[in-house]
DNA sequence: CGCATTTGACCAGCGC
DNA sequence: GCGCTGGTCAAATGCG
């Protein structure tokens, strides 16, 4: 009887622990499936990521050529080679389609720089795709808009009209892109922040309503590259630093660079197709919800006013959300303050998923030719199942705060994103919390 | 001496 | 048309 009782109840021991087996060994194999699926994740984020960038540089340097080209021919203009950069990846590019156009039927090619510049400065004007687009902002949207609506069916041949039509809305975004501006809050005592890049100043003015001059500041580490940014402290808080970021590299980008030039180019798309009423408007605006809002903090705020659209990436982690310049049309992101865990350093590591993420978007979003491969269902993998985006929300708040706290964030971020193609965690971390980018290059 | 920064002037856009 | 403002240029200046 005893025995028969002993026995029983050690089979029915056995029993459960056999199930409790069975059921551990089902979630090893599931947290192995979902393990092989989100590397598969990473790395299609990181190839999109680099395909992306070196596609940037290729069509700069083509168009850097063909402008050469053109120029030696005599302004020879819309003989169609052009648009096809344009097309695939305006955001660089597209700059430069225009600037045919712009050099000739718009006056602001030739207004005032061309006042001042020298045939020594030919190179330059030919390559500053920032200045025009720059011009254009303010020279008027429509113009623009007309060019790209009229100039095509001139001159270009009729598969490349074909092509246009297919991408005109993506076209179009990209020029609004092109104008978008990337307005960079984050508390510095230093008068620039270090973002990896090479940066000559050219100019500085007191703005109206600022006591504090704003500088102006070209990048140096190619000739020709049209990205400028302005740095301004905050009026009402001068620690904190206003770095507002426009263009795109026209040429490879250090670790440290590429970060923020991706981050600010993933934003600036973002916003623009959020903005957007079609369907990639539509779908970018819900990867960008849910991209951005685990980030937490007061992190992002898009500005769709007039002139610029414009995104800022408030870094300052300051609770009160009215110290972010209040614009007219502003959408804000309401995210949850972050819990203050500068220790929690190795979240940092995720933060560069969002942006690496942003791009892979983008890139699929935006019809780039490079993930379009990527089979649909996968977009619904790409946006998490809830079950890994509550973690990545506390994470990502963590890492918002280390990041926040750190005046060179974007040595940060550059060590993050750096993480995501080279694996090297450690240096992550490193980087993180020594606000160097000494160790990147060997990532 | 070469390079980067400073600074006054110039120009275009915009509002009145 | 005029004045204000932002953005850029380029000569002057400073620095290593």
């Amino acid at each position: 009887m005893v025995d028969d009782g002993i026995s029983s109840n050690m089979e029915d021991k056995r029993a459960k622990s056999e199930l409790q087996l069975a059921v551990l060994q089902a979630e090893v194999e599931r947290m192995k499936v979902e393990n092989l699926r989100l590397k598969g994740m990473l790395n299609q984020v990181t190839s999109n990521y680099n395909a992306l960038q070196m596609h940037l540089v290729t069509l700069t340097q083509d168009q850097k050529s063909h402008h050469k080209n053109e120029q030696h021919d005599g302004k020879n203009k819309n003989n169609g080679m052009v648009p096809r950069q344009f097309m695939d990846l305006g955001l660089v590019a597209a700059a430069a389609g225009d600037t045919d156009d712009l050099s000739l039927s718009t006056s602001e090619g030739g207004r005032s720089r061309d006042r001042s510049r020298s045939p020594g400065n030919n190179v330059e004007n030919n390559n500053e795709d920032g200045t025009l687009m720059f011009d254009q902002d303010k020279k008027g949207f429509a113009r623009g808009a007309d060019h790209r609506e009229d100039s095509p069916g001139q001159g270009w041949a009729s598969n490349k009209v074909a092509r246009l039509n297919s991408a005109k809305t993506i076209d179009q975004t990209e020029a609004t892109i092109r104008k978008a501006r990337v307005s960079v809050r984050a508390r510095s005592e230093d008068a620039m922040i270090s973002d990896g890049c090479q940066w000559r100043k050219y100019g500085q003015k007191l703005a109206k309503g600022n006591p504090c001059p704003r500088a102006y500041y070209r990048c140096t580490m190619a000739a020709g590259c049209p990205v400028r940014k302005q740095v301004q402290r905050c009026a009402e808080d001068r620690t904190i630093l206003i770095t507002t970021y426009e263009g795109n590299h026209n040429h490879p980008l250090p670790p440290a660079a590429m970060a923020m030039a991706s981050t600010t180019s993933s934003a600036a798309r973002m916003l623009l197709s959020g903005s957007m009423s079609s369907a990639d408007g539509l779908l970018n605006s819900n990867f960008l919800t849910r991209s951005l809002l685990p980030c937490s903090s007061n992190l992002a705020t898009i500005s769709a006013s007039a002139p610029f659209p414009t995104v800022t990436l408030d870094l300052t982690q300051n609770p009160n959300p009215l110290q972010l310049p209040k614009q007219p049309t502003q959408f804000q992101f309401p995210f949850p303050n972050a819990p203050q865990d500068p220790a929690n350093a190795s979240a940092t590591a995720l933060l560069p998923q969002i942006f690496g993420q942003a791009l892979y978007n983008q890139s699929k979003f935006s019809g780039l030719q490079m993930s379009q491969d990527m089979e649909p269902h996968r977009l619904g993998q790409q946006s998490q199942p809830a079950s890994q985006q509550n973690p990545l929300a506390d994470s990502l708040a963590a890492a918002t705060a280390v990041i926040a706290a750190d005046p060179n964030f974007t040595a940060a971020l550059a060590a993050a994103i750096t993480s995501i193609i080279g694996g090297a965690h450690q240096n992550i971390i490193n980087s993180t919390n020594n606000a160097q980018t000494t160790s990147l290059g060997e990532t």
